[in-house]
This record gives structure tokens, C-alpha cells and sequence, in this order.
DNA sequence: CCGCCGCGCTAATACGTATTAGCATCTATG
DNA sequence: CATAGATGCTAATACGTATTAGCGCGGCGG
């Protein structure tokens, strides 16, 4: 094979057009300000030198003179397509394409950042962050270390998801999982519930907690409202323990062990809400079939998406103000799984 | 906000372990040739600075003075995300990002690409596309001048799915249509069918024309093997000229059209493969719902985006020998859409 | 004692673009 | 006609890293 052609820079430019590389890169910026002046004929004469030869600046060169480069890098800790996580990302993915899209950026997929201990790591020894004006940080949990090198080092970015502070504030885009589960624990004490049961997955990140700090400020004239952690495996014995305690309604964090719950009860012969209401706490995380549409809410992951770029954007170019922390509202999901709860159960 | 700490340079590691800058490149670069020798002791102090700083390279200087950056570019014709295409691109992306991972680059979506005339522009005024070492092109018809364009610049890139040369030979990871068509075929012909009628699009897209071929070349022992166009929105009109025709096998190249088809035909109280076989000729572009399990094949759009990412590596760095072009087998899928024609239709 | 060689490192330069100080040249003004 | 100011451009430099020619030094053979 041939080696390709050299690139056309400024300086090729410049020779055929019988002038500077600096003239040409005023011409490329249309810099006129009053300490610059280009005479017209000069520029036009730039201006057809770079269309005949189809010139296009480096973006790299660019970046390195301290430009920006119109790239949004997209960090995804885990990998962003494969089919696991396909029905987490993207949503998100979606989103941030559209406003990149319509902002004319283009999008960096940190595809190279190495796995360690089963999760990716935005840092290690050939960081890749910098090829990109900002980057957008998705994961159910990030590292709190990284985001507060991130602070530390000045670098624009955002996360999907409400973020603790990190050695400042974080900024973020997340969704409001408080004021939604908040709002089904009042739906369901309107309903004459009164022995609830949040049923986590045992989580620490920041939506989990959110979720949690939702249920326990709504349930505060509930008889019970207990906390219990399950997973879709323990189904059988989680059900056990609800129909023991005697909870009418239930609150579960993870939408495959609401499935599953679901179903053991109705291997019991029991349904749902008859027996007992079950309230989903946001959508599938992974693919889980089912003909059930639960009550719960809907979590806004492609206005997500979207916002997060228009963060980024502001934080990049410094034109954003002060907090750049929103919190999105989720639609809440009617369903068929809240009711009222079975007297006979209620006034055990 | 205050001004961020400026970073620290290959300059500052030097000068904290008292060498010179290059001698930090070249510990760094683990460079042990006959040609270029460093002390232990001096490679210890340096990487211990190294370690104590928290130093990273800058990839944007690195790849201005190494001419490559590890970053592939990713051209979608459509929005790579939105629902529409999503079914489409999705599993192409799994397995690009699954090999780009794997040769450690990162993937760099060109969403800034404007639309004209209904498709995004490779080139166009402020051409991004060298920020990448090379570029993987997805999209159901590519137009041919811009290969030409990418060929006589001599940018390294491979199109998913057969091209037709343009101005060179393009390299491409393609699926084997032709084959898959015509092993179908075969299989009809086995099947006793005689009169066959391929469904087509009206594209002009390689991939629609490699599968005409492989009909072409297969069929030469039908009775009759004719070919019309049809869009899953004329079904109906669609089946009766199927009917009149004596048709018992059809070769849909749209899966709609296909489902379409077959829907058709049993609200008219007709049954495939009872009354007219049905055979599809590729996945859903779009998402469509249906439970028939139809006899076609599988194209193996994951693999394709793996060997793409393979094949791009090997123009870029130079090391694939000739040509760059690869046809993948297509997996025949059973199904219940093909069984034997008719007797009483056969005979006609 | 000289020349040579191998070792360990550095100085210089390249990569392509953006920016800035300042040099010619021309025009207007006193 | 000298001078000030405006105009149009260029030379030089910075950005941070990779590469290469070559320098100084010590040891060794002659």
C-alpha cells in the first residue's frame, strides 16, 4: 500500500494562497476584531485556496492551542451497548445523541478505559479524558475518588444521577426519586394502607438512598413502615415475610424483584392488589418479561440525556451560572397494582 | 470559580526528578532499544515522581506529535440511537464497541454531521472526521461519492456491508446475502415449489441487489421466477397478484412487508406455508411485532461490527496486506414459513 | 597518552494551530 | 514635509509530547 497523502495544513494553505499560516488561521476564525484586519480579497483568496483543497483543520492541533473541540466524551461504567445494560443506557444515550446532535457536538465513547475489579475507571495511566471539552458521566454508581479528581483537576463534566458532593458540588442532572416515591407512599395511604414495607436492594447509591428518604418522609402517619432488603431470587421468602408482618402494600426498589414477587404470589394463588398491592419504584434496569403493569413511576432517562448536555455545555463554556444541579420530575405510573387493602388483612 | 490548578507536565516531572523532559518521555514510553538507554535509579526516581504527582500524558498532544490518537470513528447515515433505527444499529454498535474495547481505542460518534436532503454529510464545512485515525460507516445506502472522496484523500475507513468499488476498492464487512438468498432458494426448489416471486424493496443498495443475485442464480430451475416490488403497505394488493400470478413461494425482502403479507393472507382465511410459502430475507429494520416464527436467515450484524472494528485497525497501522474485504455467512432460520406448495395451486 | 567505544542522558526539533507583538506601508494632518 | 495613526500582514512563540542526533564521560586497548 501506497503511504497516504500527507494532510493539508495551514501551511499548504498558506503557500498556495501567497500568504502567512497566521493569515490563514485569522482567515479560519474570522477574526476581526479591531486588533486583526484581513484585507477582503486576501480572505477571499484563502477562503477558495481551502474549499478547492478540501481543507479541514485538525482537531487535535486545535485542542492542543487550547480551542475547543466540540467533543462531549461519554463515560459509561459499564460497557454502553452490550445487551445487560442495553435497557439502562439507552434511554440516556438517546437523549445526549439528540442535544448533541442538535448542539453540533460530537460524542467520544470511552470505550478504551479499562476494567479494574469489574467496573471501569475513568483514570489510569493513559487517560483519554482530555480529547474532549467535557464528558458526561453515566453509571448506577460512580466513584466518589474520581469525581473529586475530576473537581480537583477543573474538568467539566456531569452526572446522570443526583451526586453527593465530591470535594464540591457535583454537577448533575438526576431524577427526582424522593418526591415520586413520596408520592405513591400518599397514594397508598389514601387507599387506607397502613402497614408498609419498602423493599430495597440493599444499594448504597445516592438513587437508592433518594428512594428511601422519599418513602420514610411520606410514611410518617402509617402504622408501620418498616425497610426490608430482597432480591428477585428470594421472592418466596420475601413473600413469607410481607404476608407475616401483615403489609398491605409494598414498595419494591428493584422492578425484576417485583416481577418475581408477583408471581410467587400468584403460585400462592393470591393476587395483586387483592392480596397485596405492589408499587414498582422505577422502570427495568435490565429486560424482565411481563404482561403486569405495575404501578409506579416513570423515570425521565432521555430528558436526562438531554439536560445533561445542556449542563455541560454551560459548564464548559462558563456561561452557567452558579449550581448546575437539576433534578428532573418522574411521571407516576397508574397501574393495576395498587388498591385497597383486603379488610380482612387490614384489621389484623 | 477560580482558575483550575494548570496541569502538570512531562516539564514538571522533570524538573522534580532533575532530568530533562525527554528522558521523562522515554521512561514513560518503557523505551529500552540498543538506541536509547536510562539507569534504573534515574527510571525509578523519574516513575516515582511520576506516581507521587499523579501525572497523566496528554492524549491530545500525544497524538499530535504520534499521528495516532486510538480513536475510531463511528458514521451513522441515520441517528445512531432514535427509536426508528435502533433495532437497526444497535447490535452493529455492540459489537464495534465490544472490539474497540478489546484493541483499546474509543469510539467518537460523528452527531454533528448536519442533515441534507434527509442524510447526514461526511464532508462538509467544518469536517470532523480526522480527529479519528479511521472511521467505521453504517447506514443502509452510503453514498458513493463520498467513498470516492474518502479513497483519494486516503483516510483509513471500512463500510458495514458490501460496496460497490468507488474509485478503488472499498473495504467493507458485509454479509453474505447472495449466499443465504440462494441457498433459500435451493431449499424450495427442494420443497417442490416451481413458480417463485421475489418481494423487493426498489433499492438500489448493494445489499438488496446481492440478494437478487443469489435469486437470480439459484432459481434457474423454477418454472417461473419473476420479480415485483412491494411495500407493507400494499399487502393486499400485494397477495392477489401473488394468487393470480400461481405464486407458492415468495421471497420477501422487507420483513414488514413480510408480516404484512402473511397477516393479509390470513384474514382472508388463508394459512403460510399452506396456501403460499413465505420467506423473509433479513432481520426487522424496524421494530415489528409479530409471532410468526418465519423462514429466512439471521445476518450476523454483531459479528459485523466486530470485524469491522478488525478490519479498520489493519488499514489504519497498515498491516492488512491487500484487500480489505469480508462477506460473513448468514445463519438459515427454520421457521414454519416454508413447507410444500399447494397441490391443487401447484398444478394450475 | 591517545583514540575509540559504549553508556546515559540532553538539546533540538517536529507535529498543526492560535495568538500576539510588531514591522512595513499607506493616509491624513499640522 | 515630517509625523501620527491606521491598515494589513508576518515572525515568533506557545501548547505537551515523541523522536533523534549527538554530547560528555569513563573505561579499555594499543
Amino acid at each position: 500500500m501506497t503511504t497516504p497523502p500527507r494532510r493539508v495544513t495551514q501551511r499548504d494553505i498558506a503557500r498556495l494562497a501567497g500568504v502567512s499560516q497566521a493569515t490563514v488561521s485569522l482567515v479560519l476564525n474570522n477574526r476581526a476584531d479591531a486588533e486583526v484586519r484581513i484585507a477582503p480579497e486576501t480572505r477571499d483568496r484563502v477562503l477558495r485556496v481551502i474549499a478547492e483543497t478540501g481543507y479541514a483543520a485538525d482537531p487535535v492541533a486545535r485542542r492542543l492551542a487550547s480551542r475547543f473541540n466540540r467533543i462531549i466524551g461519554v463515560f459509561t461504567y459499564e460497557p454502553a451497548f452490550p445487551s445487560g445494560s442495553r435497557d439502562f443506557f439507552h434511554p440516556f444515550l438517546l437523549g445526549i445523541e439528540e442535544y448533541a446532535e442538535r448542539v453540533g457536538c460530537d460524542l467520544l465513547l470511552f470505550t478504551s478505559a479499562p476494567v479494574v475489579d469489574g467496573r471501569r475507571r475513568i483514570f489510569h495511566q493513559d487517560n483519554r479524558l482530555r480529547l474532549a471539552d467535557g464528558c458526561i458521566l453515566l453509571g448506577r454508581e460512580i466513584d466518589g475518588a474520581e469525581l473529586h479528581r475530576l473537581n480537583r483537576d477543573g474538568f467539566p463534566y456531569v452526572a446522570v444521577g443526583r451526586r453527593d458532593d465530591a470535594g464540591g458540588p457535583v454537577p448533575y442532572v438526576g431524577a427526582d426519586y424522593a418526591t415520586a416515591v413520596a408520592r405513591l407512599v400518599e397514594r397508598a395511604l389514601r387507599c387506607g394502607h397502613r402497614r408498609l414495607t419498602y423493599v430495597g436492594m440493599g444499594m448504597t447509591a445516592e438513587s437508592s438512598e433518594d428512594r428511601r428518604r422519599g418513602y420514610l418522609a411520606a410514611a410518617t402517619t402509617a402504622e408501620s413502615a418498616r425497610q426490608v432488603a430482597a432480591e428477585a431470587g428470594e421472592a418466596d421468602a420475601s413473600l413469607d415475610d410481607l404476608l407475616a408482618d401483615g403489609t398491605t402494600v409494598a414498595f419494591v426498589e428493584g422492578f425484576a424483584t417485583a416481577v418475581a414477587l408477583e408471581s410467587a404470589a400468584r403460585r400462592r394463588g393470591l393476587t395483586a392488589p387483592g392480596d397485596l398491592s405492589i408499587v414498582t419504584l422505577g422502570d427495568p434496569t435490565v429486560p424482565v418479561p411481563t404482561d403486569i403493569a405495575f404501578t409506579g413511576f416513570r423515570i425521565p432517562r432521555e430528558e436526562m440525556g438531554r439536560q445533561a448536555v445542556e449542563v455541560l455545555t454551560g459548564v464548559i463554556d462558563g456561561s452557567a451560572g452558579g449550581l448546575q444541579q437539576r433534578l428532573l420530575p418522574c411521571e407516576l405510573v397508574e397501574g393495576d397494582t395498587l388498591g385497597t387493602p383486603d379488610p380482612a388483612v387490614d384489621r389484623r
